[in-house]
DNA sequence: TTGAATTTAATGTATATACATGCAAATTTG
DNA sequence: CAAATTTGCATGTATATACATTAAATTCAA
C-alpha cells in the first residue's frame, strides 16, 4: 500500500492539509473494510456495534435515543433506526421513559451483552494488527488527530 | 472539540491502537460533515466530486470504470452507479469503447470542468481551514497515515 | 393558564456503501 | 474452433448517512 499518491495514483496534492484529508478519508476505508468483515459473520454493523458499546458503557442505567446520538463517533446517523434494527435482534430493549413521555429508555439485553464480549475481543485484536504503527507513532497519531479537529 | 475521550464521552481505550482506529472514525465524521456543507449547494457529493476530479487528471483521456473505482477514495463504492448520476446532470459523457464492448469510456464534459473549478478552489481553501494544524505536523500526519495502512 | 416555542423521537426521501448476482463480451484452453 | 473461464459493467437488496419534516410532550411566557 505505502504512500497515498500511489495509492489513488494521484501525483500531488495542493498542500499538506488537503494532502492530509485525503489521506484520512482513504485510510478511514481502509479501516472500515476491515471492520466489516468482522463484524459480517455477526451480522451486525459496526455503526450497532457501537451503539451497543455506548449502551453497556450504561452500567444498566437506560440511555435516551438522543444521548446515544450524541456519543456515536458518526453525529449524523441515525440512533433512532440503528435502535430498531437492534431491537428486533433482541439485543437491547426500549421503554417509554416514565418521568418524560417523549423519551424512550434504551437497555442492552443479556444476549446483546453476551455478542458484545465475543466482537469486542475480535475487534481489538484486529486493530492491534490492522494499525502498523508503534505504540509511540500511535500515540502521536492521536494527538494529531485531537489538534486537527480543534 | 479537543479529546477524543471528551468528545464521545469515553474514559479510557484498550490501547492508543484501538483508541487511534476509534479516533479516525470519528475524525472522518468531522471532515465529512464540513465538506458536505460546502458541496450541498452545488447539488453534487464528495463521491461524485471525487470522480470528476480523477476524469479531470486524465485530460481528456477516456478511462473505463474499472479504472475510475481503482482510484476512488472508497474501494468498495460503485463506480457504476456514480457514473450514471454525473451523466444525468450532465458532467460526464459515456461512450461504448470501440476495442472492447464490455468497457465503457468516461469522459468529463466542458460542464463538468467549469464545476469543478468554482468547487475546487472552496474545497482547497476549507480543507486548509477545517485542518487545525501546522504545515510540520500536517506532513506528520500524512506520514503516521501512510505508515499505519502498511 | 393558555398559547407559542422547544425538545425528543420517528419517519420520509435521496444518496452512498457493501456485497451478491446477472449478463454479455472477451479471452483462454482443450 | 467450441467450450469454459474471466472480465467489465449493471443491477438488486440491505444497511447507513444526510437532512427535512412531522407529531407528541414539555417548557416557557404573556
Amino acid at each position: 500500500m505505502g504512500k497515498i499518491e500511489e495509492a489513488i495514483q494521484q501525483k500531488e496534492f495542493k498542500d499538506p492539509y488537503n494532502k492530509a484529508v485525503v489521506n484520512l478519508l482513504f485510510t478511514h476505508s481502509y479501516l472500515v473494510t476491515a471492520q466489516n468483515a468482522l463484524f459480517k459473520p455477526h451480522d451486525l454493523s459496526p455503526e450497532q456495534y457501537n451503539v451497543l458499546r455506548i449502551l453497556r458503557g450504561q452500567n444498566g442505567v437506560p440511555t435516551t435515543v438522543s444521548s446515544i446520538q450524541e456519543r456515536m463517533l458518526n453525529k449524523m446517523s441515525n440512533a433512532s433506526r440503528l435502535v430498531e434494527k437492534l431491537k428486533m435482534k433482541e439485543l437491547v430493549k426500549r421503554e417509554e421513559c416514565p418521568t418524560d413521555r417523549r423519551q424512550v429508555d434504551v437497555v442492552i439485553t443479556e444476549k446483546g451483552l453476551e455478542l458484545l464480549q465475543i466482537l469486542e475481543k475480535q475487534v481489538e485484536e484486529g486493530n492491534r494488527e490492522i494499525v502498523r504503527l508503534t505504540l509511540e507513532e500511535a500515540n502521536q497519531l492521536n494527538d494529531l488527530l485531537d489538534k486537527l479537529r480543534g
